[in-house]
RNA sequence: GCGCUCGUAGCUCAGCUGGAUAGAGUACCUGGCUACGAACCAGGCGGUCGCAGGUUCGAAUCCUGCCGAGCGCGCCA
């Protein structure tokens, strides 16, 4: 807050050039206010109408200009309207209330424009992309990968896609937990066990036993215990017999990783990780650095950086020690490394932290060093993509009855096991049957989207509640819904032996049903940039709800193949492409899958 | 104690830079399948937007104070 504004930066970060109503109605609007002769800086603020009653997109400008120039509203709403140019664009235009100018758009208009419209097919050309790096996922190798890395990983992949999907270059960074005191500890436990004759693979199959396993030795067994710590100096010094050990046990934890990566369909990969060891040898240049710089002074035997900026009310500022008395490092010294290395090697215009909201006093702490430092300009944005906790239908945080925490791929399992038994539920309900493979692969896809559209579908900075119960009903506002909206536009090709692609002739809307699909299809691009700019996929996933929504009533009031003329099926058949690349695309934005049948 | 976040329909959630009558899903109730796939559609019921002030032509949205919930506060990550 304050000092930097990140808004005004990344809007000319983020600006291309693609066909956008709202900004082409605003422009308009610009326009028109220009020569009616109001002040250049008073704004039309064009919104798209709530209500059907008041037109597709009104302007509420006029109030606000009114206020300012002391004139009646409904009089600056006349001269603004007269002066308004869009009659190639809007059937109707219409004053109404206080001020408000409201415009109905044109069918034919709509549809010519949806004609040369690619809703999600076609990556818009970017004129000034920007490096944008990626933090997300970055479990702790040390255990398995439970629900809590869930959000992480999959909105941050989310909001990968759709920054990628925009033109930007994006790299991901999965910051993983690969380095600390417990590694001493695992690796001491791990030589036992191939001492034992067994192979690692095997030993680490189950990460968190072995943990358990490891953590009760050390307890336990005092000789264990300093093999243990003697490891961890051995480790950090560069002992090839331990550094060996140690990669071992590093690339057995990522394998599972990444199984869990691919189930979720998470496009991270193993060159997209950039672990905590990485930034080892550049913490105590860092630190000198700091020294130098006199941001770090010695306070209580530890290396503290005051920041004045994070005081409370009595003045005393924010103490964050980044070397210990003992010599060792903290997290904050290595997420410092972290950004100046993201910003001297990977060229970073924006970094986006994919991380819980509990961590939000650490983020801003380091974000402040980072610029008091100079590891970063101005221009940098720096960004913690806060999430709130996953918490139980009890409305507390996730956990076994033991109290351990949720293994996520346990929790994938049950989720597609869900999916199963509804999917063969469906089948029997119409008397059909299905191969086993193809049962299994569309359990996944459903089952997994079931998982992933529940959770960013939510805003994510808020905490909310996992239900696996509700969201594998698949009835409603979910993942599988958008799912069997594309399956039936599919279907409905199937049954018209055509394609898109071999369709000719024109779009043309007569129905209401036609006109709202074709808006909402319109504003693809729009929504995307929403989502792309504020982080937050949520948005995506209303809108494509509303797509799929609106596709339905198009579907159930509109016959596409009965009982109509040729125009009216080639138009409706090309509606229906239309609606399949934008829910196909969108979903894919989101890393949920679609398929012609379930 | 200091700081951060959040209180919207029975439940789960939207509500874009303050805009018109606060919207969805779910649950419950009415209709619609010899089918372009009913995992759907059409409709109904359901809300003093935690409370009280303030700013404004206009407040769920901005400000202040209460009430309630969660979380974080220097040598773990």
């Amino acid at each position: 807050m304050g000092r930097y504004n990140f808004a005004t930066i990344f809007n000319n970060l983020a600006r291309y050039p693609t066909m956008k109503i709202l900004q082409l109605l605003t422009e308009r609007f610009q326009q028109a206010m220009q020569q009616a002769g109001l002040p250049a800086e008073l704004k039309p603020h064009v919104a798209l109408s709530r209500n059907a009653g008041f037109g597709d997109f009104q302007a509420n400008g006029a109030m606000a200009a009114a206020k300012q120039l002391g004139e009646k509203p409904r009089d600056i709403a006349v001269k603004i309207e007269q002066a308004l140019q869009i009659e190639d664009l809007a059937e109707k235009v219409e004053i109404a209330g206080p001020g408000f100018i409201n415009v109905y758009l044109k069918a034919e208009w709509l549809a010519s424009q949806l004609a040369g419209y690619a809703c999600g097919e076609v990556q818009p050309s970017n004129t000034c992309p920007a490096t944008i790096v990626i933090d997300y996922s970055s479990p702790n190798l040390a255990k398995e990968m439970h629900v809590g890395h869930l959000r992480s990983t999959i909105i941050g992949d989310a909001v990968a896609r759709i920054l990628e999907y925009q033109g930007h270059k994006v790299i991901r960074q999965n910051h993983v937990g690969d380095w600390g005191t417990q590694f001493g500890m695992l690796i001491a436990e791990l030589e036992t066990s191939l001492k034992d004759g067994e192979v690692a693979e095997l030993a680490l199959q189950d990460l968190e036993a072995f943990y358990k396993q490891s953590k009760k030795h050390f307890d336990q067994d005092e000789s264990f215990a300093d093999t243990a710590r003697d490891y961890v100096v051995k480790l950090q010094s560069g002992d090839a017999k331990i550094n060996e050990l140690w990669q071992l046990f590093r690339k057995v934890s990522l394998t599972h990783s990444e199984e869990i990566y691919r189930k979720l369909n998470v496009t991270l990969t193993e060159k997209d990780v950039r672990g905590e060891s990485a930034y080892n040898d550049d913490l105590p240049i860092l630190v000198e650095e700091l020294k130098n710089n006199k941001l770090a002074k010695n306070d209580a035997g530890a290396l503290v950086v005051m920041l004045n900026e994070m005081s409370n009310k009595d003045g005393d500022p924010l103490g964050v020690i980044i070397q210990k008395k003992d010599g060792g490092y903290l997290y904050a010294t290595t997420d410092l490394a972290a950004i100046r290395y993201r910003k001297k090697t990977l060229n970073a215009d924006r970094t986006i932290y994919f991380i819980d909201s509990r961590q939000s006093d650490h983020m801003q702490s380091v974000f402040l060093i980072a610029r008091k430092a100079n590891f970063v300009d101005e221009q940098t944005l720096l960004e913690h993509a806060k999430f709130g906790t996953m918490l139980g239908p009890d409305g507390k945080p996730i956990k076994t009855r033991e109290g351990d925490s949720v293994k996520l791929a346990s929790l994938l399992d049950d989720a597609i096991e869900k999916a199963r038994e509804v999917v063969l539920s469906k089948l029997a309900e119409k008397g059909e049957t299905i191969d086993e493979g193809e049962l299994s692969s569309i359990a996944e896809k459903v089952g997994i989207a079931a998982v992933k559209y529940a959770d960013l579908s939510k805003t994510r900075t808020n905490d909310y509640i996992f239900n696996l119960d509700e969201m594998v009903k698949f009835e409603g506002n979910t993942g599988p819904y958008l799912q069997y909206a594309f399956t039936r536009t599919q279907s409905v090709f199937r049954k018209a032996e055509t394609s898109f692609e071999q369709l000719a002739g024109k779009i043309d809307i007569k129905r209401k049903e036609e006109k709202a699909l074709a808006l909402k299809l319109l504003q693809f691009d729009e929504v995307v940039e929403q989502a792309g700019r504020d982080a937050y996929p949520h948005l995506l996933c209303n809108y494509l709800y509303e797509i799929a929504s609106l596709y339905s009533s198009f579907y159930e009031n509109c016959p596409i193949l009965k009982d109509v003329d040729e125009e009216t099926k080639t138009s409706r058949l090309l509606l229906n492409g239309k609606t399949a690349a934008a829910i196909k695309s969108g979903l894919g934005l989101l890393g949920i899958e679609v398929m012609n049948k379930m």
